[in-house]
DNA sequence: TCTGGGGTCCTAGGACCC
DNA sequence: TCTGGGGTCCTAGGACCC
């Protein structure tokens, strides 16, 4: 058996722990720039607001019912995140992260000394105590099935917080009442196409025969097919090394000259650049890509993007941001209003450091130690207190709006939490 | 005024090879 | 009248995920 431990709305239930008072108080979490809602409680839910609203079109709803509103702070949640899942390796010996929120736990064994509705919601005990994060477990023959149970499980209070499909029984009644779209796997385009198949349910689905999934999908479909039917086939465990890194904002306020968009793009270079050195990697190809404001019609539209392939993989953010700022000479325009701009290394590679007879680049060894002194002074003194000029300063227009944020409590010794008594 | 960010996998088709 | 067969690699685009 396997489970799927997922924490319960995570971004919102994050601040929830460092926000006394917040306890049945709607909360949302918006995204980058205070752009979108991304996470919310259940009872903000309960007023109407859906994940993915802007928030300038519902912020009447928010401010009359007094919801709780927070910038969202991925540093902080990926602190969080860790604490979570060391909890939940204590308890499984074979643990697979699969988001920020979700672990995957394989139980196999352990039913022959544990009662594993149990287990699991020891689990969730333990990770209440230690974290103030709700956590909801569901468990199955594959992962596909222990999605669905994850669900029933936050669903229903009577679960406990840990929902079980072990018998056939249980397995078609689950798919019988779950929405077909909610499947994991059931996009829009195949939910559409199913339902003018006619398959309106999950058990619908799952009762298809393998010639007929065959003869109207591809491999995807085919194996939510077959994971439905309680046979694993979809392996997650093999995602060990990135095999991109982008990093991408949408601007606060629109930019329109060359050296803005340079700004921009050598800060993401930077941010790309010590990732990748993170991960102990290098990469053979940037590309930079800029646009302007989808959503405003009166302004001239514009997107493009731009690839260079390096020589030698790098992980040299020198280098990469001269090839970047290159990039950007190529794709900037006059007259464009900028909205977004973006980085993206690809042709990953492991390692940091890599040689060739005739570089181009003198001194390449002691290039990739700068650059590792700078990831250590900026650990130890914060973020980008180290970086290169044409990156500019922390106060520019392009610079993300974030009203709402909680400071970084978990990561930042100056910014730890202060407890007034 | 204000509309997110970061990923993976699969497939078809073109270019190229012998 | 007749116009090969069998591959690989790369890329763009589609679909999906959190």
């Amino acid at each position: 058996m396997i489970a799927l431990a997922d924490c319960n709305t995570f971004f919102a239930s994050v601040e929830r722990v460092f926000h006394a008072g917040l306890k049945g108080r709607p909360v949302c979490v918006l995204s980058s720039n205070d752009g979108n809602i991304v996470a919310m409680t259940a009872e903000a839910k309960a007023l109407g607001l859906k994940r993915g609203d802007p928030f300038f079109k519902v912020k009447e709803i928010i401010e009359k019912n007094n919801v709780a509103v927070f910038s969202g702070n991925l540093v902080l949640y990926a602190a969080m995140s860790k604490r979570v899942q060391s909890i939940m390796r204590r308890t499984v010996e074979r643990t697979e992260c699969y988001s920020i929120d979700e672990q995957f736990l394989y139980l196999d064994g352990y039913e022959k000394h544990y009662d594993l509705v149990e287990l699991m919601r020891g689990m969730i005990k333990q990770i209440a105590l230690w974290t103030d994060i709700p956590v909801s477990v569901g468990i199955a023959k594959t992962k596909t099935l222990a999605k669905v149970a994850s669900k029933f499980a936050k669903q229903y209070k009577g679960y406990g917080g840990v929902c079980m499909i072990d018998t056939d029984d249980k397995r078609r009644k689950a798919l019988s009442l779950f929405e077909l779209a909610d499947i994991w796997g059931i996009g829009p385009r195949t939910f559409a196409k199913l339902t003018r198949l006619g398959v309106t349910t999950p058990l619908q689905l799952a009762d298809k025969s393998e010639e007929w999934v065959k003869r109207h999908f591809h491999r995807p479909c085919y194996q939510t097919w077959l994971e439905l039917n309680g046979f694993p086939c979809i392996d997650t465990s093999e995602i060990l090394r990135r095999q991109t890194i982008t990093t991408s904002r949408s601007f606060g306020k629109m930019i329109s000259s060359k050296d803005e968009l340079k700004a921009s793009v050598a800060s993401f270079a930077a941010s790309c650049c010590s990732t990748l050195r993170a991960d102990d990697s290098a990469a053979m190809s940037v590309s930079v890509f800029a646009c302007s404001n989808r959503f405003r019609e009166d302004l001239p539209q514009y997107w493009n993007i731009a690839t260079q392939r390096l020589p030698v993989p790098s992980a040299d953010t020198l280098e990469i941001t001269a090839e970047a700022m290159k990039l950007v000479d190529k794709i900037y325009r006059p007259g464009i209003m900028f909205k977004k701009s973006g980085v993206i290394l690809s042709d990953i590679v492991p390692g940091c450091f890599h040689h060739i007879l005739f570089d181009y680049v003198e001194k390449r060894e002691e290039r990739v130690m700068l650059s590792q002194t700078i990831d250590k002074i900026n650990h130890k003194y914060g973020l980008r207190s180290v970086g290169l000029a044409v990156a500019g300063d922390q106060n520019e227009q392009w610079k993300t709006k974030k009203e709402h944020l909680t400071p970084n409590y978990l990561t930042d010794i100056d910014q730890i939490l202060t407890v007034q008594i």
